[in-house]
DNA sequence: GCTACTCCGTTCGCTGCCGTACATACGGCG
DNA sequence: CGCCGTATGTACGGCAGCGAACGGAGTAGC
């Protein structure tokens, strides 16, 4: 019995059926809302989130700015990673930031699983990897990138999170996600509308041409989905 | 018999003694000398790196930009951490950049010693956790920070990784790292050199005042030390 | 000594983004 | 309907950093 589209998280997917049977009666299903705060800053993981069609986004503070958004979490990987790593506080801020389900377990039961399950283990050191390259990327892109390629990098990398061509986010929100006011994202996206690439209204944005907001993407884009598709297939 | 001070590499000290020396019979001491390439991007990896007074600078390449410093490594952490994640390519370009000495392991004997020494993993695995974090900071900091508190912050992780107030750097090199002009770099280093922060010529710049070069540099500074002291005690 | 080269300093016009402020459109609700 | 809060559009001065070019100063080699 095929799970629902909905309900596939990449790392647990690629588990082996038995494996994933045992992870699965540990995961309890939980409706992401928008505005959730599932980590904050230095405080302790409670639980591990393995989202399915939600969108959640890992943001740094920084003195005297606003917070920054460094990466973005969907079905193609998972949240509490320094769990993995030893570590039991959150370094990051994770901000629900597209309406969802995801798959959560108590900490407790994450380290057991993980001590015991090496494929377990495989797909989130695999994980982590991605990460440190996309981190690694997105440090260049804020230095290197405009602000219009970044948002359409960001639109897209969204659209994939959450499957979805429509996503509700308002101007002022991308604003705080790419580290930019609110202005120079209304000037990007009138810009990307004006090519036929997207349409808004009042926070739902649309993407009317994937192939054509790639190509208006900043290349780290590119880069990372590579990166992703050839490590999950 | 204690090793002498610049032999030692924080990861594999922390080990016990039966284990520190289980691994050093494995290693062996290699001098780096400026501008060797140890990874290169997309390649495998042959060897891991233990720095002990060296510094190795990790770089992504950007399309259509020249490389951008995304973090550095010292006698704090070690290089070929893909191979830990199990990924055997590099994902960035390794460069060193201070001279010095590194233990270095083939990459099939560190597999070895990393699955079966606990210890290690877990001491490696908190250097990624750390590495994650600056990796973010950074992010954030060529985002928000402008080039004289940038630089004055990679000045200091410098000679935090080399153990000298001393270090060979044109500014040339440096606006790579930073990711700015040379001019960029010039401007930003002649106020520090007027605030008598520090001091330099032909490629030799000297700190001296480390306490007010902390101050002029962005606060991401401190934050990092701050995990790193943190974790290592 | 002279030359060649590297490193550093300075200038100029330009642009992308900032900070701020204000104007307009849309939607829900009484 | 009219009101109000939220979302979006526009305008303006200012500045940090860019790209490019050139001048000077220390170092090495012949």
């Amino acid at each position: 019995m095929p799970l629902a589209y909905q309900a596939v998280n990449s790392l647990l997917a690629a588990l082996p059926s038995n494996d994933y049977q045992h992870v699965l009666d540990r995961l309890e299903p939980v409706t992401l809302t928008f505005g959730e705060v599932l980590y904050q800053f230095g405080k302790p993981i409670q639980h591990v989130y393995f989202p399915t069609n939600s969108q959640v986004s890992l943001q740094t503070l920084t003195e005297g700015h606003q917070a920054l958004q460094v990466c973005m979490v969907g079905h193609e990987g998972m949240l509490g990673i320094p769990l993995a790593l030893g570590v039991g506080d959150s370094p990051v801020c994770a901000l629900v930031q597209g309406n969802g389900m995801a798959l959560r377990m108590t900490s407790a039961n994450f380290l057991n699983e993980f001590r015991l399950n090496v494929l377990l283990q495989r797909n989130v050191h695999r994980y982590i990897h991605e990460l440190m390259v996309e981190l690694a990327q997105t440090a260049a892109c804020n230095r290197f990138h405009h602000v219009e390629a970044r948002l359409a990098r960001w639109l897209l990398m969204m659209r994939d999170r959450v499957r979805s061509n429509q996503l509700h986010l308002t101007q002022d929100l991308l604003g705080h996600m790419l580290g930019v006011r609110r202005v120079g994202v209304t000037q990007a996206a009138g810009a990307l509308r004006q090519r036929k690439l997207i349409s808004y209204s009042r926070g739902e944005i649309i993407i009317l041409d994937g192939q054509g907001l790639e190509a208006a993407a900043c290349p780290c884009y590119r880069i990372n989905k590579r990166i992703d598709d050839s490590t999950s297939a």
